[in-house]
RNA sequence: GCGGGCGUGGCGGAACUGGUAGACGCGCGGGACUCAAAAUCCCGUUCCCCCUAAAGGAGUGUCGGUUCGAUUCCGACCGCCCGCACCA
């Protein structure tokens, strides 16, 4: 909506927590934060309060730089910019002539689902029972023009690259995978019996990945959408019926419920490419899709469970060829269930006795070699189920698209040097439609070739493509091309955190662009982002009145009798109902506003409470105790630093250059924060916050401990006066990540220079990491019985003799005798008896 | 329907490549401080048996397998979640 929410502060928290963290490192590093938050034209939040989108945006890019810096998520090492600025849109309108000029844009008509009274396109999901989405009138269908970035050009690639994008989760790519979704099969071209078929139209292409069921082939179906089926129904009133019902049945129940497979019988006749005597009839099917393969298929019932379904309507049989291993071929027949797994050929002449894969390979060369017409019956075919992408939009905001439409000269990019399209600022909202459309003057410019009136194209970018390359306009966002030498420094993305949500669109997309940027010469890399982190959202309970109306959080009271939480209204105390733990949203109100949040307990609680309380790519249930258990943290860390002072004395410790020799008491603290030091590296580079957050603790609470374990002449020793401040400054080092406030707070308090943001991370002192004796776990039996400390280096046979004079060993063998001794050095004994 | 993932205390969760299950926190119980409360600190907190402790038994969805040893690997089942969905 354009205000920073919880799940912004959880992306950049962790963004924030691992940059400062590499910087410390001594990396360079640039960590730009989303686009979202630098104003995608918000258009809902604009059109809510019925201002001017662009205006809207722009006063909140302010507030929004205001509220990330009280959160810590300073800007100090991004570089700000905001996506729907003249100067990024400019760049972005040069990337788009550079692909025109590239063929990568196409302009192609289809129908499109389109709502009359809001005078826009609706996608498929903003189709309701057949009705627009916010108007609630009938959709229509209508050919539209619009422009496309060839995507599918790029396919194979897409597809290919998956495979070595080994920092992405798999489930991701393996979403693209089947988004992209390659199929290996036939196009067969089918002749029409001549008698049958309309004049000129001798033969139906048809698309098909199971060749070797092609003498289980009952009929021929065609999308309503097809050629074929268009020409037919123009002297076909019933056709024309059946096409017009399938439209509609296609936008409003296909998305709720699998509609019914239904199909009409055109009458034609095709002949079966193995056999000129066999016809089969051709239908056209509400089921068959245009914008797959050919948009026409063969159907073979036996095999496909669509075509059973579908000839169950039409009164056509399902003849098996395709046999299930163990089962007599004679017997088997096909009920209700289509047979899709492998098996040996049966009932099909010569391809009989063979398996699957024979019997396609068998088929393709065949009809390869099949001529008709001066052409092969058939070709094999890759097919991909990525479709090009539509970025024509009718609205105002998004990147005005730098063309224009000239009578005579046709589609004419605007010259480079008129570049940006700016948008109008004076425009009305108060009627639906493309309000750049029906603006006054905008459109009407002369042509740049020939200088006669033309017509400014008004389709606007979605606003994907703005996402699509931001984060290259960061490492240079003044740079007067769309991208400089920096792009090439810093790209590509080392670390990018964000929802699953965007798994498909936005990621593959930016994966696109990238391949389209370099073949225009603007990037020299292909994949954007080598590593991908998805994080978990934001939940929280929602609470119902007995009304049913949703209550804020911030309006609940909670309280906890006999251990049963219930919620009553904050004022009123009116019994509520405590509902599901949901993904914050305005419509159920279950919103906690981070602005409230920080103003009680501050921009670190809320870090740390983040970040510590769930794994990062799992949902976190914001609750108040959580967050004043992080509260309590941020407490007891700065008490502990008040602590340490007060233990050093004033002027903190003065070592004098000589080797201390450390007690084992002072040897302990050093260890403690040498290994917590150790581990709290492996997290962050793991990402794994929540485990961070708990070694830190663990630290915490030993330093606690063993201060009110010394005594006030013990406290004062050099060695222990050294391990402690030494101690103290990696305890505030590794927190500073975490919770940036505090830590350059504690920092100051422990008399250390500078900022802790700017102190070089500590160095981990292997030496402490191991001792000289270990403890290791006795089991009898795979059971533990006891424990054993013995020297690292000691020998199998000196261990051993120690741990059978054990007692707790001797009781639980009870007598009985060894009969094999495990010792994994350095971790565990087993006695097997 | 197809594809993928996950099941650990009252709760969020931890456990490196098979090696002490329950780190850290929340909640809860008890105590200290206080006239009292808040805050803070200390102790306890998987379950069973037990006045308590020691000792013992059970235990990572269920059942089985591999192993000296399984939350971790394998098989079957049960439950939950997510993605895609007429893709020929």
């Amino acid at each position: 909506s354009g205000r920073i929410h919880m799940g912004h502060v959880r992306n950049y928290a962790m963004g924030d927590v691992v940059a400062r963290y590499k910087r410390a490192k001594g990396f360079n590093v640039l960590h730009p934060m989303g686009w979202d938050a630098f104003g995608l034209p918000a258009e809902n939040a604009a059109m809510e309060r019925k201002v001017h989108p662009k205006e809207w945006t722009y006063a909140n890019i302010a507030a929004m730089r205001a509220q990330l810096q009280s959160m810590g998520l300073s800007l100090d090492w991004s570089r700000e910019l905001a996506t729907c600025d003249p100067d990024y849109y400019k760049q972005q309108q040069r990337l788009f002539l550079d692909f025109l000029a590239a063929g990568l844009v196409d302009r192609k008509t289809a129908k499109v689902n389109w709502d009359p009274v809001d005078q826009t396109v609706l996608a498929n999901e903003q189709v309701v029972d057949g009705l627009g989405w916010r108007s609630g009138a009938p959709v229509e269908q209508r050919e539209l023009t619009q422009w496309f970035f060839k995507v599918s050009t790029y396919a194979p690639q897409l597809l290919a690259a998956l495979d070595r994008l080994d920092r992405w989760p798999d489930k991701v790519r393996l979403m693209q995978r089947n988004w992209i979704g390659r199929s290996e099969g036939l196009a067969i071209r089918f002749a029409l019996d001549r008698a049958t078929a309309p004049e000129g139209v001798g033969e139906i292409e048809i698309y098909t990945t199971r060749a070797d069921t092609l003498f289980g082939a009952k009929f021929l179906a065609v999308s309503p959408d097809h050629p074929l089926a268009t020409r037919l129904a123009k002297s076909d009133p019933a056709l024309m019926a059946f096409i017009d019902e399938c439209h509609r049945m296609g936008t409003a129940e296909g998305t709720i419920e699998r509609a019914e497979k239904k199909g009409y019988d055109t009458g034609i006749r095709a002949l079966h490419p193995f056999d000129d005597g066999w016809t089969l009839p051709v239908f056209v099917a509400n089921f068959v899709l245009m914008d797959y393969g050919t948009g026409a298929i063969f159907g073979c019932p036996a095999h496909d469970q669509r075509d059973l379904d579908f000839v169950h309507s039409v009164g056509l049989d399902a003849t098996p060829v395709v046999c299930p291993p163990g089962i007599d071929p004679a017997s088997f027949v096909i009920g209700d269930t289509a047979f899709l797994d492998d098996g040996i050929i049966i009932n099909s002449r010569f391809l009989d006795g063979m398996t699957v894969p024979q019997a396609k390979e068998d088929v393709a060369r065949r009809l390869e070699a099949q001529m008709r017409d001066g052409r092969p019956v058939s070709v094999r075919k890759v097919n991909f189920r990525l479709r090009d992408w539509g970025i024509s939009r009718q609205r105002y905001w998004g990147c005005p698209i730098p063309v224009i439409h000239c009578g005579e000269c046709g589609i004419v990019p605007v010259p480079l040097c008129e570049l940006p399209v700016r948008l109008p600022d004076d425009v009305t909202f108060d009627r639906p439609g493309n309000p750049l459309d029906r603006h006054p003057t905008w459109k009407h410019v002369p042509c740049p070739k020939c200088g006669k009136p033309a017509r400014r194209e008004t389709d606007t970018m979605d606003t994907f493509v703005d996402s699509s390359w931001y984060f290259v306009r960061f490492t240079d966002p003044w740079s007067d091309e769309p991208t400089s030498q920096a792009a090439a420094k810093w790209m590509p993305v080392d670390q990018y955190i964000g929802g699953i949500e965007h798994a498909i669109l936005h990621l593959l997309y930016s994966r696109f662009f990238m391949r389209a940027m370099r073949k225009t010469g603007h990037i020299a890399i292909e994949e954007p982002f080598s590593g991908l982190f998805t994080q978990g959202m934001v939940v929280h309970e929602t609470y119902r009145a007995k009304d049913g109306s949703w209550l804020s959080p911030a309006e609940v009271a909670i309280t906890s009798e006999g251990g049963i939480r219930r919620a009553v209204h904050a004022r009123t105390r009116e019994p509520l109902s405590i509902g599901s733990i949901e993904k914050m949203s305005k419509s159920k109100r279950n919103t906690v506003d981070p602005d409230d949040i920080i103003e009680t307990y501050g921009a670190d609680t809320i870090r740390l409470f983040m970040l510590s309380d769930s794994p990062p790519e799992r949902d976190v249930i914001w609750n108040e105790e959580g967050v004043q258990g992080a509260a309590r943290f941020v407490q007891r860390l700065w008490r502990l630093v008040g602590d340490t002072k007060s233990i050093m004395g004033n002027g903190g410790p003065s070592p004098n250059g000589e080797e201390l020799v450390y007690s084992p008491a002072a040897l302990a603290i050093r260890k403690a924060a040498h290994r917590a030091l150790a581990q709290v590296e492996i997290d962050i580079e793991h990402l794994r916050f929540n485990v961070c957050i708990a070694h830190i603790r663990e630290l915490a609470n030993t330093l606690q401990d063993a201060m009110s374990e010394l005594d006030e002449g013990a406290a004062r020793a050099p060695d222990v006066v050294a391990a402690l401040s030494e101690a103290m400054r990696i305890l505030i080092a590794v927190t500073a990540p975490m919770a940036p406030h505090l830590a350059e707070e504690c920092w100051q308090a422990l008399g250390a220079p500078d900022l802790v943001a700017r102190a070089a991370w500590p160095q981990v002192e292997r030496s402490l990491l191991t001792d000289a004796t270990v403890t290791l776990p006795v089991q009898v039996n795979g059971k533990k019985r006891a424990d054993i400390t013995v020297p690292r280096e000691a020998d199998g046979a000196a261990i051993e003799a120690a741990v059978l004079s054990l007692d707790a060993v001797k009781r639980a063998m009870e007598g009985r005798a060894l009969r094999k001794f495990i010792l994994v050095p350095g971790r565990i004994v087993n006695v097997v008896i």
